[in-house]
DNA sequence: ATCTATAAACCGACCAGTCGGTATATAATG
DNA sequence: CATTATATACCGACTGGTCGGTTTATAGAT
């Protein structure tokens, strides 16, 4: 009905990266309305027009990134085959020339320090992560109907392994210096496979 | 000379003690100088009396933040004396009714969303990280004069242990529903467990 | 002509930092 | 001891600027 739905797309598009890359560059308490139009080469009543509010725009970006970096993993995780290969398939999350991740952490460190005080950030957080182990269960059930991982649960163990990727990519996005990629890489699969062949069955 | 030196200490404690109650509560973002005031039973001129600038304050504050649980840790830890107890030692973490950590959360992923933006900060941080890994460090390595912990390098395997703990702190403390503080504790120990024994020596 | 898209100007709340001033405490002086 | 001088401690009104949001004006499309 809107005559130019295909324009609206567009302009979110342009809003929402826009807002992406300012975020990322400054973070979210140095960011005002107005850098956000410079970047999409808008003016603030342009702005407005697509979006009501700063919240309601930050937001639908937080959401728009949560959703590109998922399935950046996702993508990446289905070019192994093997389930180990798969649940160790997240090194690019250590790689600091990739694009996505560049700007990726400054985004999610900004969103949790908001979710902290922010009920609806906390769910929308929970709803990632929730996807994660989605993906990540299935992996390991994938092993252990090959008779693999069979010392642990895997929805406890794939929630665990997702902690520890954030775990080593805080040190390693904060405090390069002492936690390269390398480093970095070699604890997650050491964490990573030690936490999967755990003895005990009770908890994970 | 000064004619109190016990009152520039009391107050400075009192203000910094506000300012981490008020950041806790409430978030960097939506703090004012006034609520800060208020919280310290200040005026605005009083407590620019003791701190230039908000920056000059949150920097004094997060400085002692860190000290404060540092020590904490260190005390917790010194309460046992088996290398393996001293590295599982970190249950507190994940204890709701500490009151450390209720209000450390808050301030910690405030911090790091500024150290994102900020190398001062990022400092702060590897040196936070640091004083952990010494001494984590040390606990492996009195493991390792006891023969055990025998596939690992002392410090990587620290700073991967220090990471594990923060990794699953994130989870419990931001999606608790799906994460538990007994999921916390098991997933930790598993990690770290797994991590002490892993097989390769080459990296960790 | 009407409706959408966008720009430009404007408004009002908020807030960090400043500044003139007051009160209090110590020190110096007679 | 009394008085003055001086430094510290503290107050609260004010300012200058910022920023989110709104309103008004204009251009373009149908």
């Amino acid at each position: 009905m809107p005559p130019n739905a295909d324009l609206e797309a567009l302009r979110k598009a342009q809003i929402i990266d826009a807002a992406l890359r300012t975020i990322a560059e400054r973070g979210c308490a140095n960011v005002t309305m107005d850098d956000i139009c410079k970047a999409a080469g808008l003016s603030k009543g342009g702005l407005a027009h697509y979006y009501r509010s700063k919240d309601d725009l930050f937001k639908a970006a937080f959401q728009e990134f949560f959703q590109r970096i998922f399935l950046r993993g996702e993508q990446t995780m289905s070019t192994f085959s093997d389930p180990l290969d798969q649940l160790l398939s997240f090194e690019w999350l250590y790689n600091p020339e990739d694009p996505d991740v560049e700007t990726g952490y400054p985004i999610l460190y900004d969103f949790m320090a908001i979710a902290v005080h922010d009920a609806e950030y906390r769910e929308i957080f929970s709803d990632w992560i929730n996807s994660w182990v989605r993906l990540l269960k299935s992996a390991i059930e994938r092993g252990q109907s090959q008779g693999r991982f069979t010392n642990v649960k895997s929805e406890p163990a794939a929630r665990a392994i997702s902690a520890i990727y954030q775990g080593m990519a805080t040190r390693w996005y904060l405090a390069r210096g002492e936690h390269p990629a390398a480093w970095a890489i070699d604890s997650m699969k050491r964490a990573v496979i030690g936490l999967l062949g755990s003895f005990d069955k009770s908890g994970s």
